[in-house]
DNA sequence: ACGTTTGGGCCAATCGTTTGGGTAGGATGT
DNA sequence: ACATCCTACCCAAACGATTGGCCCAAACGT
């Protein structure tokens, strides 16, 4: 059997084996080649070297933090890790992350402002040094609140406000899909816009809506449906916006799932997507391509928001100024557009 | 604008304000009800508490652990969050945790040995009190050398060993399907049986083969094919498993996007799931019901395996003997399984 | 009347690191 | 020869909370 319950080396342990004091040994595993060079002399600090790597020490975080009155902790809130979107933009966060030597928190928050003040609360509790959310509501009351307290943060995949941000050009996003449809012949699109606080379906569809403004046409309000994020919602949605005696030619879901829910409520009404209707979804999830109708979608590049994300917060404690990143999406045309009768 | 940057309150803050020493105070806002009492005065108790959150105080946790050498922080490593299963299962572990107070570190780990072993010190280096591996392999080598460590540590979703797990009751799970698809009239099944080392895709497949053996028919090996668990994986698997002269009548995916994987590659072959061949997934996640043609599967109590997963190791924290639990999976039948032909 | 409880707190050590100051002894400069 | 400067370390005070002791005064027991 091994050492049950590990005997914890500290710097003590090194420096008392050595007979140096700990605070050399902390100069020499700690500070910069420069400084720890003229901590000791070079054959001290190769001995503290070696007994250290020996000994397996790793330095006690909580005592660092303690002293340094920094965590290297960050705290992530995301509506819902199980929806693949967010959790594909988290993953990205905590690589680059753990590049940078710090450690995430994540939480659901569901959206639900009471789950992200108490959340916040906890996390902040925990003495984080920044943290990135992922799920900001367009008017940013909230989020003012935070700022107040002086806590640094940047927003990932939506914007709120004149808080940093990294997201898709959802905007624009939403251009590309009404200029391929304008292409196609869809004169008549309905759009599931997702939840009426976040950025991302309120731009995605204003960037649609303009596009056929443009081009002489009008997206009235009634093909305009509101939805969760996820299959039921886009279901639903659908389904409100196929009860109508002129059903729409084309549809366009602010997101893949709520597409795939939108396929689903086509089904139930006996029309094929793809072949009587027209669905657009965004985000490009993997499972776009593999639908028994392949998704025309738009990929927006989640993985290099969290990247992203993670790195301007990390600007930002540096105290450098920041500015908000919209990265560029990419239209994927799959079978599921075709033209209008 | 508010106080820029928090003037941290502690406990000394309350103590001097109050004219107490700041152990008193300790006391009162922490001790156990009873404890508290016998700490002070009714009334120096009130003025202490009224204060404390009149301030806003909140402990410092990283003072705490230092000093109770518990850091009420738990280390969760999945394969990939951006697979809804596990992030389902971790929204339960965190869920729970925070029932209990306690923060999760999540980190992905790709299945990969070397990340696995790399993002374990990283945890541990964080000084948590336990961990949670929702991506063990059988073998489960990587694990007893963990153990080896004295680290506490509970599985999900997977087991390995004698090490203590929740799971899905995956060996069930998979003499549903096989009892399913016998009634059906399917005495020619293949699996996409998921990776070689992971015990929920050995489980269902034993399941599966075992039911199919005590009706008398053999699943010989060549219809059995590893696949990664995603819909790419489930796609290149039934490719291969089609690529024969008397194809299967009934395919069983132990992953519902495998089961979609599958689905694309019997389309590209020009037949179709559920009318041509029945597919089976395992997991019911919540696309399953809304694809085109709905899929039938096996519900598994993702959510509950991961708070379960949280109370176990909170157990063997205590020091309390713990044992393996396997939930009970139910056979959930859609429109994508129908009788052999 | 005097020893014993008990109520209500105070003391001080400790957890492991970091960091602004020493300091002793030798080398250097002039 | 004497001031000065390195070199190579050591000292000690934090950071904020916990916890086993200790202590004083009032109340109690007999």
């Amino acid at each position: 059997m091994g050492t049950k319950r590990a005997r914890p080396v500290t710097l003590r342990t090194i420096a008392d084996e050595l007979g140096l004091h700990v605070s050399t040994v902390s100069r020499v595993l700690h500070a910069k080649p420069d400084e720890s060079l003229r901590a000791a002399s070079t054959t001290t600090v190769e001995r503290i070297r070696r007994l250290a790597d020996e000994l397996g020490y790793q330095p006690n975080p909580h005592a660092t933090s303690l002293r340094t009155r920094r965590s290297n902790l960050v705290g992530v809130l995301v509506p819902r890790l199980s929806d693949i979107v967010l959790a594909t933009i988290y993953e990205g966060i905590e690589e680059a992350a753990a590049e940078h030597g710090l450690s995430t928190f994540v939480a659901n928050t569901g959206d639900q402002p009471e789950a992200q003040r108490t959340r916040t609360n906890m996390v902040i509790g925990r003495r984080v040094d920044g943290m990135i959310f992922g799920d900001a509501y367009v008017d940013g009351r909230f989020l003012d609140e935070v700022a107040e307290r002086g806590i640094p943060f940047v927003l990932v995949s939506r914007t709120a406000g004149a808080h940093p941000s990294v997201t898709c050009d959802d905007y624009l996003g939403g251009r590309l899909v009404a200029e391929h449809l304008l292409e196609l012949g869809h004169r008549d699109v309905a759009v599931v816009a997702g939840e009426p606080y976040a950025s991302t379906g309120i731009d995605r569809t204003a960037g649609l809506v303009d596009r056929y403004r443009e081009a002489g046409l009008s997206v009235p309000a009634d093909r305009i449906a509101h939805s969760r994020f996820d299959v039921p919602g886009g279901h639903a949605a659908t389904a409100r916006l196929l009860d109508t005696p002129n059903p729409p030619t084309a549809v366009f879901a602010v997101n893949d799932f709520a597409a795939i829910g939108a396929i689903g409520a086509l089904r139930n009404q006996g029309l094929r997507a793809g072949a009587d209707v027209a669905v657009v979804g965004f985000n490009d999830t993997p499972l776009a391509a593999e639908l028994p109708v392949p998704l025309t979608t738009v990929r927006s590049p989640m993985l290099d928001m969290g990247r992203e994300g993670l790195r301007l917060l990390l600007r930002l404690l540096e105290g450098e100024p920041v500015e908000s990143r919209r990265l560029r999406p990419e239209l994927i045309v799959r079978a599921s557009s075709t033209p209008s009768p």
